[in-house]
DNA sequence: CTGAAAGCGCTTACAG
DNA sequence: CTGAAAGCGCTTACAG
């Protein structure tokens, strides 16, 4: 390593020497405490202009011993091992953060249960976070929320589905129209004549709407490229395995000639064991990198998985609070995750 | 913000009292400094691990004001677009790395000109850096490069393309062989019938070196997967445009039958450009996420695309470089990009 | 081989 | 409304 060659960097003791006050006062003006006159005030702001002054971030966070906490609220892991990768994304956010004195509350709902939602906030909003990701997988819940973050001026970020007009700081997650969009393309390459099914999943209403949103682009790529290919559609509203077999069961039997299939969540790996179990032969596409859904991919059942990186979101979701919160960072965009084309091909490259 | 509620975290002061020495010597310890007698160095190291120090980089890098110069050496983006992309990954490094005092230095070469190479790395070789990024496209001449480098003890990682058993860092680029296997996958499914072509667009011999390695991996699966599809093979030379049409002419007048078309590089527009300009209709797979071949993606001449990710990995090379070199970390694994197909559907969402 | 003291660039009481 | 001084946890000459 070689030692820094630059002179005296410009900090608040050059502002303050040419604007004649103290370092106190600069600092004061800095972080917009209130106690400077205007004059002087817009002295020093001049000067800070002029010489595009940047504080040094290293010796604010070691005078300052600032600590930030964020919480994070997203479903617990015990229904579907989805979350285990935007949690370790969370995980890998906080711990890159941790030596800035950065702290990351986690907290869990269930899945089938908007009340241990609304537990989680009370919980939350007792600690005085400075900011909160969260999947608003509930929306009227999540609007509680907001409207009690917005009262308490917490900045929140939403992670895996979107609450639109909620005054987020961001949208973490997939565009789900044109997820269900490069499903059909996939769809339309691999099968080439024959019906084509469509299967959601799904027990609550709240998750039933998101996949609405996947379906919508799914029938929008047929209309535009191929309308002459039929879209079957069945709802399965139980999520038991002999549920799910039964409706099966039945839309097989009354249907002939499906030659793909199409399942708008990652509740594709128990439609593949009924193709298994029955050595039923057709093109199956689905959601998520998930372990169930990557034995399927390698056995050559399922073909393709498309796949939102959950991990990155995490990541993502705490480093965008980070962003908002600490670098007072604004005008902070929707990021929409890539939509991954995961194979038995690829799938060992496949970064979550 | 809230306050840090610890009480004074355990230091170098704290050490030093238990030790009964200066923090002076403390810090000599800690860096492997000498003069300090073994006695007193087992001391401390004991109080350090017993108590699991681990320093206050913020504080250190205030004081130590050091500095660290990483060199990159990777092809100038004048003959393809294609190094732009993993160029912005490093500027995007360098620009979050310069607060904690990084800088990065970047050096270009020719890649039609191996000489050029040569005269970049005495030009590093000359500014002490403290690591190297470094694109071997030229193995002879990468080679050299290394060797200096050992003798000098500067770290280097590889990015884009591997040379083996030269001891880097690291390598961070494309599972070349895999996503020759990915594109004849997805070729597999596009083309139900037919012959299918490869072609390889290269001049330089080094170049073409992995483009055949990209040709395994594309035999390899029909290898296994289907044996009876024919496939040909084209190799072009000389990559200025009318060069290739003459190729492409002899080959389509001679050869009947072909469905499918995979180029191994990103020079598959040429043969888009080719296929627009004769109407001709037939799968196009190739490589990199450039300007004119999302032109071709976008108007449904090429299908897929495969990329790697070449943003993320210069913004790797350089983040790799800083943890080995700055963070001490050791045993850093080579890191394959994932291999993501791009669309006309799914590109717009695309993470470079 | 070891230590006392100044300093990195900022923040924070405290005093006026 | 403003300033002098101490301090954050480490590093760096310098002196012995």
């Amino acid at each position: 390593m070689s030692k820094s060659l630059e002179n005296k960097e410009f900090g608040v003791k050059q502002i303050a020497r040419l604007a004649n006050v103290s370092i106190a006062t600069v600092d004061r003006v800095l972080h917009n405490r209130k106690g400077v006159s205007e004059a002087t005030k817009k002295r020093i702001n001049d000067i800070i202009k002029e010489f595009d002054y940047k504080p040094n971030i290293i010796a604010s966070r070691l005078a300052s011993k600032k600590v930030s906490k964020y919480a994070v609220l997203i479903p617990s892991s015990t229904e579907t091992d989805f979350w285990e990768a935007p949690l370790s994304g969370i995980d890998r956010a906080a711990k890159a953060l941790k030596q800035y004195g950065i702290v990351v509350l986690k907290f869990f709902f269930d899945l089938n249960d908007k009340q241990s939602f609304l537990k989680q906030v009370d919980l939350i909003l007792e600690e005085a976070v400075d900011g909160l990701l969260v999947a608003p997988s509930f929306v009227e819940e999540a609007i509680q929320l907001t409207t009690r973050c917005n009262e308490r001026k917490i900045p929140y970020v939403f992670i895996n589905s979107d609450v639109p007009g909620q005054n987020s700081v961001c949208y973490i997650g997939p565009h789900l129209f044109c997820s269900g969009y490069q499903a059909a393309q996939l769809m339309d390459f691999a099968v080439k004549t024959g019906k084509v099914l469509l299967i959601n999943v799904s027990k609550e209403l709240d998750q039933y709407h998101h996949l609405l949103r996947k379906e919508e682009g799914f029938r929008a790529y047929f209309e535009k490229n191929n309308k002459k290919l039929q879209i079957l559609k069945l709802d399965i509203k139980q999520t038991d395995s002999s549920s799910i077999e039964d409706a099966l069961d039945k839309v097989f039997s009354e249907q002939k000639g499906i030659e793909g299939v199409f399942v708008t969540n990652s509740r594709v790996s128990a439609v593949a064991h009924y193709f298994e179990r029955k050595s039923i032969v057709k093109v199956l596409i689905g959601y998520d990198f998930l372990k169930e859904n990557i034995k399927y991919l390698e056995l050559g059942i399922i073909q393709f998985l498309i796949c939102q990186k959950p991990e990155e979101q995490g990541y993502r979701g705490i480093m965008t609070l980070h962003r908002y919160t600490d670098l007072h960072e604004r005008r902070i965009e929707d990021q929409f995750m890539p939509i991954d084309i995961v194979t038995k091909e690829n799938y060992r490259f496949y970064h979550n």
